[in-house]
DNA sequence: GTTGCGCAGATTTTT
DNA sequence: TCTGCGCAAC
């Protein structure tokens, strides 16, 4: 096998393969090309047995790609080999042995938003307001207790002491494992600790596992959690060959629980491991990477790379100051005209922002210029409610005490079964010590018995269809295992299909599309799959939930998060909205320098998605929760040193009428001097990093007032006449004025 | 059991 | 400005 495409670093990485390996690539560093290479080397050369691979990423995108380029580059047949994410491959394991741990095989995954409901029952039952506790921090909690990898029953350590000192959280996560055993469920975390907990509780189980993997890689290692490293630990305890490939300055998931000391502390775990660092960039212009680079040094949570390349050096990076957030929108959206007539192709182009909030202006903006754009990751298919309504149609068919999809659908569509009855059968159910589900077969069977109940006749013959349609299809999956025939039988049976198509309104029939939708995708998903079955296809949706592309590639801009745009490139790349208290987010400004950092390795993680031409553009004003906030430009752009970029300022001139206001701006035709940009009879200053012009006191700018003294503006909203702030003063008062009546200057 | 109003709160979201 | 809630009224 010839390893000449690679250079000395990425060959290294290659051919050491055995014992700990920790490979740090930077960005755009031939990452994905060598870990491929990686396993070919080992397939080919080594003459190991795919079924002896084991390599696990946090994405599906990451999981995706990989067995694409593999199965491109290899003759071997890698339908063997696994290729797969931790949730995946854990949710195997645990649906192999199911048995060991009471769980049955067909356990339902919950995802999140699940997650929330369970919670919010669990409050509701112990009368405590969600103001009070908050659903989602209690999640949080939650999910932080499993990314540590504890799971009940194991021995505390100091770190999850802290979570248990708090008594009533600590009270809910247990009630809430319990709830979720109740419905034969596991969250996400639950997946991973799940098999912790198998593999510390029956050691020939991990053995097992320990024996058929021999080689261990683990690529978007600075995304992993304490959870999914002590599992990767542990099952590579025997063989120690572990390859853990990885970027320190891209982690920007420690919010979801990845832990950066994972990267940081390898060699502490590890002593002997070898540590290769893939530092030339293939990607981006000279400009671009340096400039990236320089961003990046600034944080001390970090191993220290330093980026390289031989590309060319490229154009300096713009920095756009626009009036306002109107007037960045249409920045950006003339520039991309200009782009695309210069025969850029419009898939090259993309436009990242902090926040979605931000994608509306743009999208207006592409709107008017009448571009084809994409919304990568907006509104996800599977969120949408017609969606999780069939979706739980299926849970329950495929495990009956999944209580929560359940209650979901026992009066959707509307058959009178309402709250009042509800919870009559929930409390029969809490009583006879069984699920919801089975307390209606009971009833369903045996009427007479629950005549305390005082169900209606109407209840009851509802719920006598029910039964009979979820039993038929039980017995229908259980003989031939054809979900779209189950499917269609539950959309047409349970009146949902009829439901909806009474509902002349478009949102209604968008519903009965996004029903059709779900149908190609089960229809899809049987094509592809030897047994298929509904369980795994809703195992399949719930952990990966991108809709699969039909077709060929379309050519249209690209607009995401910054965080969508981890692992991916392209030649143009905007990145709007780069503000102080928005990039950084004024979250992170309050919680302190650690919090910075990450949003520094995300501005990072922007910039250096760039190959041939990065814009940063931000308002001088913007209009934020319904009033126009001026936040300045982000602390980041100072951090590039000048020498990188161009700095222009850019001012929508009034219109004269729509048709010609799209004429006025011609990129090509600029020339500079030290000072200026010439744009036609515009002249541009080009400008220092400074304050904003449009506000007269922008946030954190020292001002007395001839009354209260000495004072810093916090916040400051309208504009010109109507400009209004809010003042800190020395003595922890704070004001707001109208700026047009304060005795107030700057100092 | 459903509709409607007022009020608070509003990052990121690979699984 | 927009959404999602809790609670009140039909």
């Amino acid at each position: 096998m010839k390893l000449d495409f690679l250079n000395d670093s990425q060959r290294e990485a290659v051919l050491v393969t055995d014992g700990p390996v920790m490979i740090l690539a930077g960005a755009g560093s031939g990452k994905t090309r060598t870990l491929v290479a990686r396993i070919q080397y080992l397939l080919e050369e080594k003459g190991i047995s795919p079924y002896q691979i084991l390599a696990v990423t946090f994405s599906n995108k990451a999981a995706r790609e990989m067995r694409e380029r593999l199965s491109r580059s290899s003759q071997i047949s890698i339908g063997a080999l696994q290729v797969t994410t931790f949730h995946a491959f854990c949710a195997k394991v645990l649906r192999t042995e199911s048995t060991y741990l009471g769980l049955s095989r067909n356990f339902t995954i919950y995802d999140d938003s699940e997650t929330q409901s369970i919670i919010k029952t669990l409050l509701a039952k112990r009368g405590i307001s969600q103001k009070e506790i908050s659903p989602y921090s209690v999640a949080a909690y939650i999910d932080g207790i499993k990314n540590l990898g504890f799971y009940v029953g194991l021995k505390r350590t100091p770190e999850i002491e802290k979570y248990a000192d708090d008594l009533r959280l600590w009270d809910l996560f247990l009630e809430y494992e319990q709830e979720l055993h109740r419905s034969n469920a596991v969250d996400f975390g639950g997946l991973i600790t799940g098999v912790l907990n198998l593999f510390s509780n029956y050691p020939e189980v991990l053995t097992k596992y320990q024996e058929k993997f021999k080689y261990l890689l683990v690529d978007e290692y600075q995304d992993t959690n304490r959870a999914q490293f002590e599992l990767i630990t542990i099952l590579g305890k025997i063989t120690r060959n572990l390859c853990v490939v990885g970027d320190e300055d891209q982690s920007i998931y420690s919010w979801r629980g990845a832990d950066i000391r994972n990267i940081l502390d390898f060699e502490q775990v590890f002593p002997d491991a070898k540590i290769i660092k893939l530092e030339q960039n293939y990607r981006s212009s000279k400009k671009i990477i340096e400039a990236a680079s320089e961003v990046i040094s600034r944080n001390y949570a970090r191993k220290g790379k330093k980026m390289w390349t031989n590309n060319q050096d490229g154009n300096e990076i713009q920095i756009v100051e626009c009036r306002d957030d109107r007037a960045e929108a249409e920045y950006i959206g003339q520039r991309i005209r200009k782009l695309s007539q210069q025969g850029a192709s419009l898939k090259d182009i993309a436009v990242f922002y902090r926040n979605n909030s931000h994608s509306r202006l743009i999208e207006d903006a592409l709107r008017k210029e009448k571009f084809p754009y994409r919304v990568v990751a907006g509104i996800k298919f599977y969120d949408r409610k017609e969606i999780k309504d069939l979706i739980a149609y299926m849970r329950v068919v495929v495990n009956k005490k999944d209580s929560l999809a359940l209650t979901r659908i026992i009066n959707t569509p509307a058959r009178g079964v309402g709250t009042t009855s509800l919870r009559k059968l929930e409390d029969e159910a809490v009583r006879l010590q069984v699920s919801l589900f089975e307390i209606i077969e009971k009833i369903v069977e045996k009427p007479s018995e629950f005549k305390h109940l005082s169900l209606s006749g109407k209840v009851m013959s509802a719920l006598s269809q029910f039964v009979q349609l979820i039993t038929e299809v039980q017995i229908l999956e259980n003989q031939k295992g054809a979900p779209t025939f189950s499917y269609e039988k539950l959309l047409n049976e349970s009146g949902y299909f009829e439901f909806l198509r009474a509902d002349k309104t478009y949102e209604g029939m968008a519903r009965l599309e996004n029903l059709e939708e779900l149908m190609s995708a089960i229809v899809q998903y049987e094509e592809s799959d030897v047994e298929p079955s509904l369980v795994k296809f809703l195992e399949n949706i719930t952990l990966d939930n991108t809709v699969s592309e039909d077709g060929s590639p379309v050519d249209e801009i690209s607009l995401m998060t910054v965080h969508g745009s981890k692992g991916l490139e392209y030649p143009y790349v905007f990145l709007m909205a780069v503000e102080e208290n928005i990039f950084p987010s004024y979250k992170s400004l309050e919680s302190g320098p650690t919090a910075v950092e990450e949003e520094r390795r995300l501005f990072y993680v922007a910039m250096t998605r760039a190959m041939k031409e990065l814009v940063i553009t931000f308002a001088q004003g913007r209009m934020l929760w319904g009033s126009l906030k001026f936040n300045g430009p982000s602390q980041f752009l100072y951090e590039i040193p000048p020498k990188y970029y161009n700095w222009i300022q850019f001012q929508t001139g009034p219109r004269k009428n729509e048709k010609s206001s799209s004429e006025d701006y011609d990129f090509d035709q600029t020339s500079q001097d030290n000072d200026n940009i010439y744009y036609q009879d515009k002249v541009y200053q080009r400008k220092s990093p400074v304050i904003t012009k449009m506000s007269n006191f922008p946030s954190g700018s020292k001002v007395m007032h001839a009354l209260y003294g000495e004072g810093t503006i916090l916040d400051s909203e309208g504009m010109g006449q109507d400009e209004k702030v809010t003042i800190l003063f020395r003595d922890g008062i704070r004001k707001k004025f109208m700026v047009k009546f304060a005795p107030l200057q700057r100092i």
